[in-house]
DNA sequence: GACTGTGAAGCCATTCACAGCT
DNA sequence: AGCTGTGAATGGCTTCACAGTC
């Protein structure tokens, strides 16, 4: 099976299934089927197998996956057999509990960057990361290799700084403010809005009146 | 056009036009073409009627969208006519983060209630909402009509706050930990799991060497 | 002429079902 | 017998294209 494109939604998948893998291999389960982790994660077996089918033959047939195969397969498939250097740009309330977020460090997310125009907020530390004003960004993201940019400004700022980021030679950006981002094609965006599933979620109950 | 099951991403579109079209209204914009909402917001134009075409006929043929009467609508179809109280169970890191965000105050989404269970925590404020012990839990979703959940404990904890969500009595929940949770069928579930996003943007970037 | 509303077509993801292997 | 890998079928969302309206 050969494929160039994707899907979305098998990427964020695997990921879900990499963490139910990592569970598994603490308990010291040695393998499991496609049912198995369809059942862990929510879905069916047979969306399993395809999701692993777009990147190669792990499994064994009459027996299933080695877990710490299967693992390790997932977490080069993801990147994540790497550390990733962040530049965090915006230190408000959402952006500091995104640089304090155990979350991201466990998957190999390291925000070594942390950027903020605010004069008070300049000079003090998130963890031990030294908050910093925009015009070091450029050297930062040179110093430390960063390819991800995670964007948590308010909605007036959001574009100047994606600007920034694209000039600086970002990669990918994360985007947590409600705002269209335009950048270059050759750079990837991703938009996470904490409203929006709210809402989502209001709209389904409104729904139901 | 008769239709009972919406598709997700359209309510998630609609959110986003909705904010487009408040933009609009600050700047005193009158009406709106399908055109210039989905170059606004990145998406085609057929896809934004199509998306409004499942509420009713909002437009007018040659002419475009009364923006303050779709804006209207669009309030009402998301449920975003009223004031959603909310409970947060986890105040930690992003729990504390959340409770303060602006960005839910705006859209009408009000947390009235703060669940932690360390004692550290627990008497503390966060904004001008106290940190309650789990056991006010039943009560307060009682007291202040709540119907929405938000999850944002370690793992470990996450399916035991849920049912103590859902026995308490809510009906829908946003789980931010990075956990299959089990719900009721009757209990809408949405996940957002921000290391995944993160993870969709290093398998691309990885997927480029 | 401009723009909406919508059936039809196209496209993409999921599910089915089974051949193939252990 | 059990489970994977996968072509075929299905289902659902998006895009196309145009008739209808102002």
């Amino acid at each position: 099976m050969k494929v160039y494109k994707i899907p979305e939604a098998t990427v964020m998948r695997l990921s879900v299934y990499s963490r139910f893998l990592h569970q598994l291999l603490d308990e010291g389960v040695a393998t499991v089927s496609s049912g198995d982790i369809a059942k862990g994660v929510g879905v069916s077996s047979a969306q399993v197998r395809k999701d692993l089918a777009y990147f190669g033959e792990f499994g064994t047939r009459g027996v299933g996956y080695r877990v710490d195969e299967l693992y390790g397969h997932l977490m080069k498939i993801l990147g994540l057999d790497q550390t990733w250097n962040i530049v965090l740009v915006g230190a408000g309330k959402l952006g500091s509990a995104l640089a304090l977020y155990q979350g991201f460090a466990e998957r190999g997310f390291h925000i070594s960057t942390i950027i903020d125009v605010d004069p008070a907020r300049i000079g003090t530390k998130l963890g031990n990361v030294l908050v910093e004003p925009l015009d070091v960004l450029q050297d930062r993201v040179k110093e430390n290799n960063i390819r991800v940019g995670v964007v948590s400004v308010p909605a007036s700022a959001a574009q100047d700084v994606t600007d920034r980021l694209v000039q600086a030679g970002i990669k990918a950006i994360l985007n947590f403010s409600p705002r269209v981002l335009k950048v270059p094609s050759s750079v990837i965006l991703r938009n996470v809005d904490l409203s929006v599933n709210l809402e989502v979620l209001s709209f389904n109950l409104a729904l139901k009146r």
